[in-house]
DNA sequence: AAATATTTTTAGATTAGTCTAAAAATATTT
DNA sequence: AAATATTTTTAGACTAATCTAAAAATATTT
């Protein structure tokens, strides 16, 4: 059996160590949580024991196939709630995040897979973040960030790494969704900002957003 | 700010109150949620504390206007719940009950109202109990159970008490579904037991299946 | 109205998850 | 290679929800 906080913690180290590779150390994870340090030492002796993560002293922690398992199961009930809620629900995307947050942690297979099947097996979330399918599969697409778009490239915009509300909410306000089409007009070595044309408009963003949307080449 | 486990006490409370009026005494709700009575007695307190409940030690605990609206709501939402699994992800009647007690926690008005909507405002669950619209009001319907149907008399089957998987299932190989027309033809004296026309057949149904079946005359 | 039975409450522990403050280990500077 | 800074762990305490065992209140019998 295992608790909401424990699937919590697994799917923070998950995301901290890039898919389950590389550990990570306790103050990350803390932050990430939103907890003190010693609170994570708590937990990843925890984890630890229940087989979920390997850890050594001041060594720093990564997960087991059983903990990737659960990390990757979580994150596939997230995203396939996330993709309900906005398909079926007229949530936008800036609204999802926070309740698929309680969503990802209701244990029926059952349920995941007929809402799998009901919203026609997704494979990409409103955030453009690929669904694992039920055997932990990803469908990966190459994808670059807008900082290292070309000058005189067309792309077109397929998902977005900050998906904090504000960041979203600008997108929406410049008329950039996912499957937008955009042409890199000019990179400005000043500030890193760049000039893009959309459909009917150029616009000037600066260099977080540039940092935060990700592109395919068209 | 309310925690799950005093959402299932309050909703406990209402339950064996029939609708949060007369009083309930500290055992009822031990047995209803599989605890001990001591641990009943410092969740009152505290839903006492919260203003969920009103308590005077030894007298048994009713719900205040607030616990009503709570209960409500957490009933609204998972007979919705029930009505989404049914409807839209292929459960049958026996099986949304479990899952269903853990998704009417998840808190978000937007969530609940646009999932009513996407059900079209359903007023009654898979087992035939009224959900509460949003001012928590029930659509009542008169029913009367089957132990108590004259004989002669033609009804539908409009609902069921005991919700339990084992009962549901026995309907489903009886071919009884909400809907279902039937006839009384025969009360026996001796032991209670009823026999039944339905389209096809005629089944004698145990006082037990007669006590837990509801029905409205055509 | 006493005696007895039942119900309810209190007292004291336990577990999961958290915290602060201090100690220990590791990393970085000088 | 010391000294200093940073990170991590430990020790001890707190809260929510639970338990057992005993005490107190209420209800039922005689
Ligand atoms: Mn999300
Ligand atoms: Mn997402
Ligand atoms: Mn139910
Ligand atoms: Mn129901």
């Amino acid at each position: 059996m295992i608790t909401l906080t424990e699937e919590n913690y697994i799917k923070a180290i998950y995301h901290l160590s890039s898919n389950g590779e590389k550990t990570v150390n306790t103050n990350a994870i803390a932050s990430a949580m939103q907890t003190k340090a010693s609170s994570v030492t708590d937990m990843i002796k925890k984890l630890s024991e229940k087989n979920y993560a390997d850890y050594k002293k001041y060594q720093g922690v990564t997960l087991t196939d059983d903990g990737r398992r659960v990390a990757v199961n979580i994150i596939r009930k997230h995203r396939l709630w996330e993709v309900f809620l906005v398909e079926k629900l007229n949530f936008s995307w800036d609204e999802v995040h926070e309740v698929a947050e309680h969503l990802e942690h209701i244990k029926s297979e059952k349920l995941i897979d007929e809402l799998d099947a009901f919203l026609e097996f997704p494979t990409y979330d409103p955030h453009g973040d690929p669904i694992p399918d039920k055997e932990g599969n990803f469908k990966h697409i190459e994808k670059i960030v807008l900082a290292k778009a070309e000058v005189g490239s067309t792309y077109k915009c397929v998902g977005v790494d900050d998906t904090s509300s504000k960041f979203l909410k600008y997108l929406d306000s410049n008329n950039i969704a996912l499957g937008t089409i955009i042409t890199v007009k000019h990179k400005e070595p000043f500030d890193n900002s760049i000039k893009i044309a959309l459909e009917h408009s150029e616009i000037v963003v600066s260099q977080s957003v540039a940092k935060n949307l990700y592109l395919k080449k068209v």
